[in-house]
RNA sequence: GCAGGGGUACCGAAGCGGCCAAACGGACCAGGCUCAAGACCUGGUGGCUUAGUGCCUUCGGCGGUUCGAAUCCGCCCCCCUGCACCA
């Protein structure tokens, strides 16, 4: 079944969309797959959710356009290639066993790049493309890329010379995490130790010696120069004397082996052991004034430059150090130090905060009961402490100059900034741990050179996305604040680097441009990329897209100018204006942070405010079984599996049935199989009723109380179910036309007397309408079952629907009788009743609710009474009318929509059903006539809540 | 650490000031149907009570606002996601 339509849709060309004036478009994209490996269901999901909502509005009567291409750019394929031809244990064995490719296949598989693209796109059983078209996904192929296609690098040049044009691209320095062996960058895929460890900003703060040389302290601390005692060395150590520019700096060897990465052209020139060192006057930055140069073991040569300046302060390890020190005379001795000027040394306090006064790190070694500073532990965490509420809490002191009283995390960044325009300090970037790459190296930072940037972090630009923001609809709406904060927090993006696939850069074609600088703005080029394809690359030049893009030029002349057919030119320029803007950009919410915030800004540095992007769509992650997904450890279901074990459709309908489309998703095969069984029960029944329907015209006025009922009841669920569609809440629209429907139906069998062939058609007609975006084969075949000879796709939802409140509540009284009944039942323990009387209020009681329901808003028993006995006839009903309305007045919230019925009649109709529900007789009496009342319990009874008897 | 999201009954999940002991699934229990199993149908699944409309306890924890809070406010605890050169 699935197969010949699809073979129909694609004959009927029902989703190859042209432009047409007379319709409006709706342009949905998702963001095009890389297709490097095999399609999970968490894939699935993505796409799945884009499909529906786009098929959806098919059915609202617009014309509908999803594109559909194939994202190459960068490293992943190269690495993937790489590790084939290098006959990589794990890639093999996952392109063998998981992904069954075929050993034959390998040879063109691993040829190239492209070779392997190709193949993986077109060829490979469980490749992306096999997995929509499997799923029925309604792409226009005709549309389709990749890329690294000629033109379509053609058109990333052109959107980075826009960029340009408008200063929005740089070239400056950048720390990266590198593999000195591999001589590349390196990111957390690349690493067999230290993943998610990130760089760190360290101050080199320069002190200058009597001789001219500078002995280089690195800090994290920047702002505490102002409370420097004095700095620490190692003694036992030999550090490296270092040419820098035109100055020589002591620090440690492993320093200047790191230093080496950041800075070009210094070299070692020498060595002095750290004891040499020991007892010299040393002029300290930021206080200008000397120190002195004390011994300390702490002092680590991995880390830093192997020298601390000390601020004891604020610094744990600094005050212990100083306190061990001073404490020693036989070391104080062997150094030749003054040993009562050391002792004169106390801490200088430069940051007061509410939590540790104005010594942090005295306090703190105090509160923990630090010794000395071999207890490594206790410094780790006391360092910590002081450090987070230094920062997050810490006011300067009074004698830090012109800093004082201003927030620590605010005069770091000066402090810091003064110092290095004095020619005190420089920046040197370390990594937060050991970082190893795969090939067994351990890494550094290296500081590139020609490194090229968006810059995203331009205030005006920044102010512009934000407007853009501001009107678009974000779904879910919940996290619009994450964006928000996004657009504050983005900073200049590194666009190139030195490998891997996609568009060189035009300003150094040595260069590529990375995978997330090209995906930004290509739904643009969708609108194009069938009919482009037809244009030679080498003619695509910037007037070109200018063109077609921003209606610049004239047609005829660029036409003329570049050899391109003038129509073709005037196509594409149509198309673009047709199409767009884009209404929703779909896709995970992990990528907020990058791609979708990155797209919003280049629309919005590249087009006009018109032509940005309407919305986005974020979605949620899927696990499988409450787990990770995960290719290489086995645990994933690949969608072509599923679709061929449990049917397209289902796979459709589970994949947006259990949370909405931006939360986490559980697949859980178990509870799939559940729900299917009772769906497909459903569809049955439905089959079933189509062989049941006639043509003729619904008469609405002619529907019995139930048939009317069942009728309002469509009608009802088709607008709830609209209502979630358009804010995407898939779950909710099945909710409402699916299991919801489903109860309706169900109770609706069971209260009808008489088959109407014609509301069975109503409601057939309108269910496949309403399930057709979710399930497209089933739809498509009931909707020809029905008698339609076009495509369900072609056709409309309704506009106008049509409700009977009287007929609902009169079924909803019947179905609170029935409960009420079985609740009596139950407590009197009546097994089987015998005889079962229903008592309608007295209309005095209608009237006393009508009079409640005008004037009492809240529920509120003495303004209630009030309210009653201002009428005269209720005041004579006594005891009962003001038992009778505290019961109303306390139920006025919940009555507040329901209307006076003639209840007597209503029941009356359902008697029969009622007789044959509990096997036994029914009467039906009214409160002021009835005949039969031996328990007196007529008077009980309410609007909307017959009194009851059963014997 | 920063930013965003979330914690609801056995489980998944709705609800977001009075219609809430809390929709809808699943699971489980009882009854019906069946030779039987499955499927299906009916009823039930916090506690107490009553021939129905009552009371008490409950929506991560603790406090607060309100005549009234799962829903609003404050603080705390726990979980998930992202934090950049990586698609």
């Amino acid at each position: 079944m699935e197969e010949r339509w699809r073979e129909y849709w694609q004959k009927e060309r029902i989703f190859e969309p042209e432009v047409d004036k007379g319709r409006q478009a709706f342009y949905i994209q998702v963001a095009y797959p890389y297709p490097s490996g095999a399609m999970h269901i968490g894939h699935a999901r993505t796409y799945t959710v884009t499909d529906i909502v786009a098929k959806y509005h098919m059915l609202k009567g617009y014309n509908v356009l999803m594109p559909m291409g194939w994202h190459v750019s960068g490293t992943p394929v190269i690495a993937t290639v790489e590790a084939l031809q290098r006959g990589d244990e794990k890639t093999v064995k996952m392109f063998k066993e998981r992904f069954q490719i075929p050993e034959e296949d390998f040879k063109y598989l691993t040829a190239s790049p492209e070779s392997f693209v190709d193949y993986m796109v077109n060829k490979a059983k469980y490749g992306y493309k096999a997995g929509f078209r499997k799923l029925s996904l309604g792409i226009d192929w005709r549309r389709e890329l990749v890329t690294i296609d000629k033109q379509y690098k053609r058109f990333i040049e052109w959107q980075y010379k826009k960029l340009y044009a408008k200063g929005y691209i740089k070239k400056g320095r950048y720390p990266v995490r590198y593999c000195p062996n591999c001589k590349n960058p390196v990111g957390d895929h690349d690493l067999s130790e230290g993943e998610g460890l990130g760089i760190q900003e360290f101050t080199l703060l320069k002190f200058k010696l009597q001789s001219g040389k500078y002995l280089v302290a690195a800090t994290l601390r920047p702002e505490t120069v102002f409370g420097q005692t004095n700095i620490w060395i190692r003694p036992d150590i030999e550090y490296a004397i270092i040419k820098v520019d035109n100055e020589q700096w002591i620090a440690s060897n492993e320093f200047f082996e790191k230093f080496k990465h950041q800075k070009k052209g210094i070299e070692k020139t020498g060595s002095i052991k750290g004891s040499a060192l020991i007892g010299k006057e040393v002029y300290a930055p930021g206080i200008e004034k000397n120190i002195p140069v004390l011994p300390a073991s702490f002092c680590d040569p991995k880390t830093g430059t192997g020298i601390v300046t000390s601020v004891p302060s604020d610094a744990p390890i600094d005050y212990i150090a100083l306190k061990d020190l001073q404490n020693d005379e036989e070391l104080m001795k062997k150094y030749n130090l003054d040993i009562e000027k050391i002792r004169a040394i106390k801490p200088i306090p430069i940051i007061k905060t509410p939590e540790l006064g104005e010594l942090a790190a005295v306090k703190v070694c105090e509160q923990l009961g630090i010794k000395n500073q071999n207890e490594h532990e206790k410094l780790e965490e006391a360092k910590k402490l002081v450090y987070k509420i230094g920062f997050h809490k810490g006011i300067m002191n009074e004698n830090c100059g012109k800093y004082a009283n201003m927030p620590v995390n605010k005069a770091k960044e000066l402090v810091k900034q003064e110092l290095i325009e004095q020619g005190m300090a420089e920046k040197f970037y370390e990594l937060e741990g050991r970082v190893v790459c795969r090939c067994g190296t351990t890494c550094v930072v290296r500081v590139l050179e020609d490194q090229w940037f968006v810059t995203y972090s331009d205030p005006e630009w920044k102010a512009e996305a934000k407007k853009t923001l501001a009107k678009m609809r974000i779904v879910p709406e919940l996290f619009r604040k994450q964006y928000e904060n996004v657009f504050d927090w983005l900073e200049d993006k590194p666009c190139t680097r030195s490998k891997g696939l996609g568009t060189a850069f035009p300003w150094q074609p040595n260069l590529v441009l990375e995978p997330l600088a090209d995906s930004t703005i290509y739904m643009a080029y969708f609108t194009i990329s069938h009919l482009i394809k037809r244009v030679p690359a080498e003619k695509l030049e910037e007037e070109v897209f200018d063109y077609i893009f921003l209606n610049k030029g004239s047609a005829s002349e660029i036409a003329k100018k570049y050899g391109i057919e003038e129509n073709l030119l005037k196509e594409m320029r149509e198309n673009f204006e047709y199409w767009y803007p884009l209404a929703y950009n779909v896709s995970a919410i992990e990528l907020i942070p990058n791609h979708m915030s990155f797209s919003i800004f280049q629309h919005t540095a590249i087009f006009p405010p018109e032509k940005r992007q309407k919305g986005t769509i974020n979605l949620g992650m899927v696990v499988l079984e409450g787990r990770k997904m995960s290719s290489s450890k086995g645990n994933v279901i690949l969608i072509n599996d599923l679709c061929e074990q449990i049917g397209t459709d289902f796979v459709r309908f589970f994949l947006v049935n259990s949370v909405e489309p931006w939360e986490e998703m559980n697949w859980q095969q178990r509870e799939v199989e559940k729900g299917l069984a009772k769906l497909k029960r459903f569809i049955e029944e439905l089959i079933e009723m189509s062989k049941h329907i006639s043509d003729e015209k619904l008469a609405v006025v002619e529907l019995d109380s139930v048939e009317r009922w069942f009728y309002s009841r469509i009608n009802s669920r088709i607008k709830e179910y609209m209502e979630a569609m358009d804010n995407i809440e898939l779950r909710r629209a099945l909710q409402a036309v699916v299991f919801q429907l489903m109860q309706d139906l169900a109770w609706y069998k069971k209260r009808k007397t008489k088959e109407n062939k014609a509301l069975n058609k109503y409601f057939l007609h309108n269910w496949i309408l309403c399930i057709a975006p979710f399930m497209p084969h089933l739809a498509e075949e009931l909707w020809h079952n029905i008698g339609n000879k076009d495509s369900v796709f072609r056709a409309s939802l309704p506009k106008e629907l049509e409700l009977s409140i009287e007929a609902e509540q009169a079924e909803e009284l019947i179905k609170d009788v029935l409960a009420d009944i079985n609740e009596i039942k139950k407590l009197a323990n009546i097994e089987k009743p015998k005889k079962i009387v229903l008592y309608t209020a007295s209309p005095w009681k209608y009237r006393l609710f009508e009079l409640l329901k005008e004037n009492l808003s809240e529920p509120n028993a003495n303004a209630a009474i009030k309210i009653a006995m201002q009428d005269s006839e209720i005041k004579t009903k006594g005891k009962l009318a003001i038992a009778i309305t505290k019961q109303l007045a306390s139920r006025i919230i919940e009555w507040k929509n329901k209307k006076t019925l003639d209840e007597f009649a209503i029941l009356n109709e359902a008697k029969p059903f009622l007789e044959k529900t509990f096997n036994c007789e029914v009467i039906i009496e009214k409160e002021e006539s009835a005949t039969y009342d031996p328990k007196d319990k007529a008077k009980n009874a309410l609007p909307f809540k017959p009194a009851i008897y059963m014997e």
